[in-house]
DNA sequence: CCTACCGATCGGTAGG
DNA sequence: CCTACCGATCGGTAGG
């Protein structure tokens, strides 16, 4: 019963990677997971950090089409945050493996993916960043803060997420992207506090 | 030349786990980093898994002392709210390692550690709690937004900063926070957007 | 703190 | 996908 394919393979390793870690799964663990052998996992991959680059890809790849979409989305800046927001939390929430390896595990990574990884990471936060200045061109925002720091400011949060929420409380998801956003809009547009 | 002492071990156990990750580090790498062998280490403690409870539990103490020394500032809450964050940079970029691992590597503690390390940060976020409801008792704060989440908020972005933040550069350590600061007064105190 | 190890486990391969 | 392995490395110990 219940051969298994290269996918079932990558999406078990992205339970365990982000669960205990890469360098704390062993290709016995992986096996037991999906009751076979370590030995028999290389009928299906080539190497372990075959495995860890392809649920870090799957992780960014997810992000990226998340923004690209946000971006295409018609009205103010103020509606493509809150869909870049909406959007962030969506991947994260449905691809909890994916990304929790994606943001934690990314050290494990040989020298060149790991770069790549950087790479793709920036070109997401260049969704956020422009959007903030788009918002502070037209008023929206205010335009004396750094994009770059509100733009990962707005990102720490988000990316935390998936540390601490849980579905089925008291919180649903739509009330948890408002408090964010509803957070991240204080942060970019109210002048209280010491700001001038 | 130069003999070890134990203080020495951990904090290049902090090094190295903050770098690599626990699994990630052996006892033989630990060693290296020394100058030694890693079956010298044992000459200065029991095991690899008590050097992780141990650079954590430093890791913890830092965040609980700062967090004291806030909560006894005297003044309002905006006062005391600022005094956590900047306390929180101070112990983030002035020990990153201890930091890092306490963040990130407490997956790998034993069942028993990893509870008190869940403990140590609830009570730590338990300080923010308490300076957010105050401050929305007095009406510096909104109230009608949940401490919780807020506190979580902050927090996710001050745990960040090691992440990306490098000294040096063109943003000081006084102008970090003061951009976290006036980033979470905006999130807690504005009333923009969609929030009524 | 080193020498000289220990048994266990690691990622991975050959052959079926 | 299993059997039967491989050399390398793991955390750790005894004895000095």
């Amino acid at each position: 019963m219940s051969r298994h394919n290269r996918d079932d393979v990558v999406s078990a390793a992205g339970r365990l990677f982000a669960a205990r870690g890469y360098h704390g799964t062993s290709m016995r663990d992986l096996g037991r997971e999906l009751g076979l052998l370590g030995s028999s996992l290389y009928a299906h991959i080539e190497g372990k950090q075959e495995l860890l680059v392809e649920v870090i890809d799957r992780g960014a790849e997810l992000f990226q089409q998340s923004a690209e979409r946000a971006l295409a989305v018609e009205g103010s800046s103020v509606d493509r945050l809150r869909a870049l927001i909406a959007g962030h939390v969506a991947v994260v929430l449905d691809h909890r493996d994916e990304v929790g390896t994606f943001l934690n595990e990314a050290t494990a990574l040989d020298e060149d993916a790991r770069l790549g990884v950087i790479a793709a990471r920036d070109r997401y936060e260049a969704a956020f960043r422009l959007v903030l200045r788009d918002g502070a061109a037209t008023g929206a925002f205010r335009s004396d803060l750094d994009p770059r720091t509100n733009s990962i400011f707005i990102l720490s949060i988000l990316n935390a997420t998936g540390r601490w929420y849980r579905e089925g409380g008291p919180v649903g998801r739509a009330e948890l992207v408002d408090r964010i956003f509803g957070f991240a809009l204080g942060g970019i547009q109210s002048s209280v506090g010491s700001r001038s």
